[in-house]
DNA sequence: TTCGTTCAGGTGTGATCACAGATTAACGCT
DNA sequence: AGCGTTAATCTGTGATCACACCTGAACGAA
């Protein structure tokens, strides 16, 4: 099964605790980060103690961490047991992010290029030649972790913090259906394509065809999400 | 002083903890529903164990329901002893939100009238006529309510559970200062007249002029708080 | 009076415990 | 072998406690 559920023990212990305010602001943020990389796939499910003790805590700032993902849609309450699990995609929900993410992120975009410094170019062509070589080298990791950091690094750029965090929430959601869409042939080079020609129009101050470049690497992304998400319906009605 | 900042612990005993699933999260949505209604001030220190007290319970619930609310920006750390207290919003934030807002709700709004039913329909006249009523007694608290019954019943007409979200945590943010707004001479009757004219043009079906009369509502909305955060500001300096 | 010190009360934070509920695996019975 | 039952273990939830920190008022010295 492609979008299997299973408990990787070994994820958690990749989660380290950057040096913050409290520990279950650092909890959040290492649990946050690991959504909207893509590090988590859909179904996985989410344990108070394990998490804690990957992390040496107790649970008390884990819960509460925890709990502020979960308002925030990057998890919900699994069964009547209430143990939390990152949630899978209605078809309906996918299409809703996408029209959102359109609007938001081209925004972000829009602005972000009146307000360019050489200091965030820099930032965003690192990000995206990064990409391209993980891309290469088919690293998944590596290219959903450049992947956020270029779109990160444009919807900086804009300056507008309040617009960033919205646009966090959404990839939180949406992170760990991107891996996915990794498995489409032909997504990833398309994707790439878009992402070149955002950077290229970003260096050129062409706001219009920044905008018009992210905006086709979500609804191509959306789609490609979407048909693989059909198949694995399908597939599993086959079974 | 306009925009004071003491204890209000009657406020607190206003919150009812409607049944729910769990504790914590009645509490949070009792606190978030108080703060998208204006029932909070900016600057309004919000203690744990006073709120816990309050609402009859322990802590622990109660830290988890406000960290969620700190995490959607609907309140913030104070000073160095971690005081949670209602934001003010920089003129910055407050014109980024109106930006985000135009967008969000305007979506909301034209695609709420291709879907409207007539169920949806008379909650919208009713919240408008109970706003009307509200605003001619000059009943603030009755006027602030109704005030977003009325905007989220258009919204919840679009059936896009993620969009309602958005603009909700947008509401979280600016409902202590629509309150404000409220001081300005003329502003309630011109923000009346934008709600007629919404509520006359989802009536007729017209997803375009429903819109423009959300965005001006939300527009002019910002500019008197805007001014009115200018005059604060003006005022603390002659002081 | 005024400034510095001290101490009591307040704050959030995190750990630990008890509890209710739901799994899950083992066991014994049919 | 198949099935129901039970017991152990997992889950989150909420209460309570100890701790560190800050605030503010009272007190005393200059």
């Amino acid at each position: 099964m492609l979008i299997a559920a299973e408990n990787d023990p070994d994820k958690l212990s990749q989660l380290v605790l950057e040096d913050g305010t409290t520990v279950q602001t650092q909890a959040y943020l290492a649990l946050r980060q690991a959504l909207m990389s893509g590090r988590f796939r859909p179904g996985e499910e989410i344990s108070l103690r394990t998490t804690a003790a990957a992390l040496g805590t107790s649970v008390t700032p884990v819960r509460e961490a925890l709990r502020r993902l979960e308002s925030e849609g990057g998890l919900v309450v699994q069964g009547p047991n209430r143990v939390l699990a990152v949630p899978f995609l209605s078809p309906e929900a996918l299409v809703e992010i996408r029209t959102i993410r359109i609007q938001l992120e081209g925004m972000a975009t829009e602005t972000a290029c009146g307000r360019m410094t050489s200091r965030h170019l820099r930032l965003i062509r690192n990000a995206c030649a990064l990409m391209e070589t993980a891309a290469a080298k088919k690293d998944a990791d590596a290219y959903l972790e450049n992947n956020w950091r270029f779109h990160s690094a444009i919807y900086q750029a804009a300056r507008q913090p309040i617009l960033l965090e919205l646009i966090e929430g959404l990839w939180v959601r949406v992170g760990p259906l991107i891996r996915l869409a990794l498995f489409r042939p032909g997504h990833l080079a398309h994707s790439m394509e878009c992402h070149r020609e955002a950077e290229r129009a970003m260096r050129d101050g062409d706001g219009t065809a920044a905008r018009r470049a992210i905006e086709r690497d979500i609804g191509d992304a959306a789609q490609d999400i979407a048909q693989l998400l059909l198949e694995e319906t399908q597939e599993s009605k086959r079974a």
